[in-house]
DNA sequence: CGGTGCATTGAACAAGCGTTTAGCATCCTG
DNA sequence: CAGGATGCTAAACGCTTGTTCAATGCACCG
């Protein structure tokens, strides 16, 4: 699994696992009936174990675990390098661990939105689906995130230098006002729901809300999927 | 880059690309030198491609041409998986990538707190980090994402869809107020700076910001590295 | 003690890989 | 028109891959 983790799936030789295992190559397939077998049995494996947690913790999430093996760095390190690989290359059981996830965030955020702790939404599905994948992301880019600031994810003064601006961000946004968002929304509200526009720049005033210059949308930025392009429409 | 993109590049062979081109195995190799020399070839073409758009778009970023992309798709369908490919794989020109668009986001939040537009952060550069870990997020999980919503990424209007939760959370945030900010904040400041405590649960009362139950810190749930669990600290 | 079963191995297999090589056209240049 | 470079291919090379197979050793059971 730390080899998957490292090196993914494809870059990974039977061979190599053996040896790491200090096993000849045929027991392996031996045992996994194949090197997809093996995969199988490792993401089995790593399903049950965040699932085995959140079963230990109690009413925890599965999340939480992840969170616990960020403050204890080395005992599972490796296991966020496969959970990552996961998720990112597609093939095999990624699906069910983003399910997973995703399922939890949809009810942290339901909890949430009934204590009155958390703000509604417009779009409560989309949101979760939104905080899942944003929560993901460092997880998915880590080797670029530890590169830029010069620290491991799994060290723990990354992660308490992410606490406060992650929180800034989740409690007062980005932006100042509200100029942005009406924009949209009244943008929204003329084309309609259904409609699918083919090219309805016209919808709204387009020096308003697409920021050549000047502070726009956040996801003009590194954003192509948040749609701050659909801003336009 | 079609194939890179869609199935990555161990699992793509020059036979592939080859017979896709129509031409012979042995020719590729003839004009890059090595499968790898395709690799580079294709990243700088991306590279460059980007930073081309930029410069006919005028003082637009890089990543409002991405968004230009997923207002076209079917003319730049493919594209777009490359550049998930790129920045996941690890291996290759993903590093320049994505320091162009983190240099892009961070000078856009800078003109943004300049002008007003935006809020100040804690710490500049780790919501540079954020913002651009989080917008590229969508696109190394596309596939999940087109899972679970239904429909492609480069679907507009799945693009349409995103834009206004994105720009609620980016507007509000989650919190309709600041009680976890506040307990991270004195929770850090307790803590102090530099320091590096081991297990400094004791820090901040366990029960106000770890959420086992209620809603807790979004990151609680599929944000490992966010940071939720250094608001103990 | 004999025997069944399982863990394990080394060697070999077939397939696929990236790459090399020799050679054949073609085209531009002088 | 000669000639060298270029575009291109078919075939093969050497290597690595996942996987198979026959054989060996060990453990447990009656």
């Amino acid at each position: 699994m730390a080899r998957f983790g490292r090196h993914g799936f494809a870059r990974t030789s039977v061979r190599e696992i053996a040896s790491d295992a200090g096993v000849s190559p045929g027991l392996v397939i031996h045992h996994f009936g194949s090197k997809e077998g093996l995969r199988r049995a490792c993401d089995e494996w790593m399903v049950a174990q965040l699932i085995g947690e959140k079963a230990r913790l109690g009413d925890t999430e599965v999340a939480s675990t992840i969170r616990e093996w960020l403050d204890d760095p080395g005992r599972f390190r490796g296991y966020l390098d496969y959970v990552g690989m996961m998720l990112a290359d597609g093939t095999g059981g990624g699906d069910r661990l983003f399910d997973l996830l995703l399922a939890e965030t949809r009810a942290m955020l339901e909890e949430g939105v009934a204590s009155g702790a958390m703000r509604e939404s417009s779009d409560p599905e989309l949101r979760a689906v939104l905080v899942t994948v944003h929560g993901l992301a460092p997880l998915l880019l880590r080797e670029h995130l530890a590169r830029v600031l010069g620290a491991p994810l799994d060290d723990p003064a990354t992660v308490r230098r992410m606490t406060l601006p992650t929180l800034e961000l989740y409690t007062h946004g980005l932006y100042a006002d509200t100029r942005i968002l009406d924009a949209a929304r009244s943008a929204i509200a003329d084309v309609g729901d259904g409609h699918a526009v083919a090219h309805p720049e016209a919808a709204v005033p387009a020096d308003r809300v697409r920021s050549d210059k000047g502070p726009g949308n956040p996801n003009q930025d590194p954003d192509p999927p948040t749609g701050d392009d659909a801003a336009r429409h």
